[in-house]
DNA sequence: GCGACATATGAGCGTGTGCTCATATGTTCA
DNA sequence: TGAACATATGAGCACACGCTCATATGTCGC
């Protein structure tokens, strides 16, 4: 093995569980399903029905994204009479979104 | 279905190719062996072998991830004799990695 | 050239993921 | 209360993913 650059590095890594929380939130953003949803809950509130109408995805589809979205605390949802309302509830969100554009963009 | 919010968000939404584009960016930071690599690499060049010993993993896993994170431009290498140095190359992970990191402490 | 070290790569395995399908729960209106 | 609409949820399936194991390729010193 080498010597030179071991000492450099082996000191003031990322711990273990702020890698794994790391890698958690990314994950999260790792679908393109998800990608989709969470464009569209930045832009406005919207019911269920017409998140599913709208992207082209079955209702329990959506439904089930949603329940991921909302146990990470990324969306939020509202009731109003039969429909429910869901709305991106994360401030960083958007960033890691501005942020992720642009290395795509620049990628070409 | 609902017709009230149905207008203001058919307009103007990701087209599939970014949000694929996007999702695909994350999906590659959404694992914790990757971000430990990506960390390690974006504090120095080092070569697969220390990278495997620091982080605990066998040198074929890490290289595996390597190969991967090659083919997406995240990192690039160079050969020194027998070793192969490996380091992060790309401006947007630093930030897109402060970013999370802010969303993960934010969120205790 | 040969042995030792460093890295890459293919096959295979266990596990996780995202969907569909069926169905349950909840709400409104007549 | 019952029918229609809106959402949630569990089971199951096809597929992707990350690892290990074995082995190939590449480089150095003797």
């Amino acid at each position: 093995m080498s010597t030179r650059s071991y000492v450099a590095v082996k000191e003031r890594l990322l711990d273990d569980r702020s890698a794994a929380a790391l890698a958690e939130t990314f994950k999260v953003l790792g679908d393109p399903t998800r990608v989709r949803i969470l464009d569209a809950l930045a832009r406005a509130e919207v019911p269920v029905c017409d998140l599913a109408d709208v992207l082209g995805l079955s209702q329990s589809a959506v439904s089930h994204q949603l329940r991921l979205l909302r146990s990470m605390r990324l969306v939020r949802s509202r009731r109003d009479g039969r429909h429910i309302y869901y709305v991106v509830d994360d401030d960083h969100i958007a960033k890691l979104f501005k942020q992720g554009l642009e290395h795509v963009q620049e990628r070409r």
